[in-house]
DNA sequence: TGTCCACGTCT
DNA sequence: AAGACGTGGAC
């Protein structure tokens, strides 16, 4: 027969042992400043504990209370913000202070308000109050979302279980021991996930929870939690002509008002397909008949798709077709008082250097 | 040296 | 409600 020590207790032993000392956390046995909380709990979005110490220490300094970061102008925050990235944070902390320090002075003990103020989500209002003001609040961020899932060994991948994830943390924190000890009980998880339970090579001989863990047991930590491969993004293919005349004026047309690139010049090309096209098929799309010769091949990444564009130049005298009855001579140098997209500027500056 | 990617909030 | 935000770390 056997007795299961409940996940709680064994967090709450090993945290009262091997707690990181970081400079926002309440000494034991000390009330935590909620400010400080507030503040490390923005910087820590996104950011990891080593980058953000400097800052919260340099803000603090300089901002010592909630109401001197309120009173600060914008351009401070945002100047001591620098080089620690998302400044949408700043902007929101900055206004956050203002609405705090507007309103009662207090920042808010109940999550719908918390929620309520910029730059406070889901997470960092259960960060807040657990933390905070003690209250049982679980917040999951990724390193709670990892534990969990070796916790139980949770298969599935990434980000379609995360609703499941979310759930079954939040079951961690049952029993009275972690009820009344909230704040400890949060920081034990962050703890743990940071310090133990890392994303690779987790250190489960020496993590409290390995006899209890069910991915431990079955030696698969390592591989958990799974994430859905993205999707590949697909690959288009087109073909661009590069066509001068004798005053170094270079052949260009305006895109279609609507879709990728909308409205910028381009270089005469074929439509964007799922494969190459003939350079005989490209020039009939565009109307630009001639004699061409294939100088390269460029590549650009767009949020969607990656797209592949064979470069031709013209080596022969031009006949324009009625298809190609919109397009304009440019020079180089005046391109840039048209709207022209990155992808051509490369596409020209390679055409121009052959 | 570049490329990939993290996973909290806002829009 | 998918995509942007920006840095640093992994490879």
């Amino acid at each position: 027969m056997s007795t299961q020590i409940p996940y709680a207790t064994l967090i709450l032993r090993w945290y009262d042992r091997h707690q990181r000392i970081l400079p926002w956390r309440a000494k034991t046995g000390t009330i935590p400043n909620p400010y400080y909380v507030l503040l490390s709990e923005i910087m820590l979005q996104q950011t990891q504990v080593a980058t953000v110490i400097p800052y919260f220490n340099k803000f603090i300094e300089n901002f010592p209370t909630l109401n001197d970061l309120a009173e600060a102008s914008l351009e401070k925050v945002m100047a001591m913000w620098t080089g620690l990235g998302y400044y949408s944070r700043a902007r929101n902390l900055h206004r956050c202070a203002q609405e705090v320090a507007k309103q009662s002075g207090e920042i808010p003990k109940d999550y719908q308000a918390l929620k309520a103020l910029p730059g406070i989500g889901d997470y960092t209002a259960a960060a807040i109050l657990s933390i905070g003001y003690n209250q049982p609040y679980v917040a999951v961020d990724g390193n709670v979302e990892r534990v969990t899932a070796r916790l139980f060994a949770i298969q599935e991948p990434l980000p379609m279980i995360k609703p499941t994830l979310a759930a079954l943390a939040k079951t961690l924190n049952e029993g009275r021991e972690a009820q009344e000890r909230a704040g400890d009980f949060a920081q034990a998880l962050f703890d743990i996930g940071a310090t133990i339970c890392k994303p690779k090579n987790p250190s489960c001989l020496i993590c409290p929870l390995s006899e209890v863990c069910k991915a431990s047991l079955e030696k698969i930590a390592d591989i958990l939690p799974i994430r859905q491969r993205k999707a590949e993004k697909p690959t288009k293919y087109g073909i661009s002509l590069f066509i001068e005349n004798d005053k170094n004026q270079i052949l260009l047309r305006k895109r279609p008002e609507k879709g990728v690139l909308a409205g910028t010049l381009e270089l005469p090309s074929s439509i964007w397909s799922e494969q190459y096209i003939s350079i005989e098929q490209a020039i009939k799309e565009t109307g630009c008949l001639g004699q061409y010769q294939e100088i390269g091949e460029i590549k650009h990444v767009f949020t969607h798709f990656t797209l592949k564009v064979k470069l031709f130049k013209l080596v022969s005298d031009l006949k324009l077709t009625q298809v190609a009855q919109d397009n304009m001579w440019i020079h180089s140098d005046e391109l840039n008082h048209y709207p022209c997209s990155t992808l051509m500027k490369k596409m020209i500056a390679y055409s121009t250097k052959i």
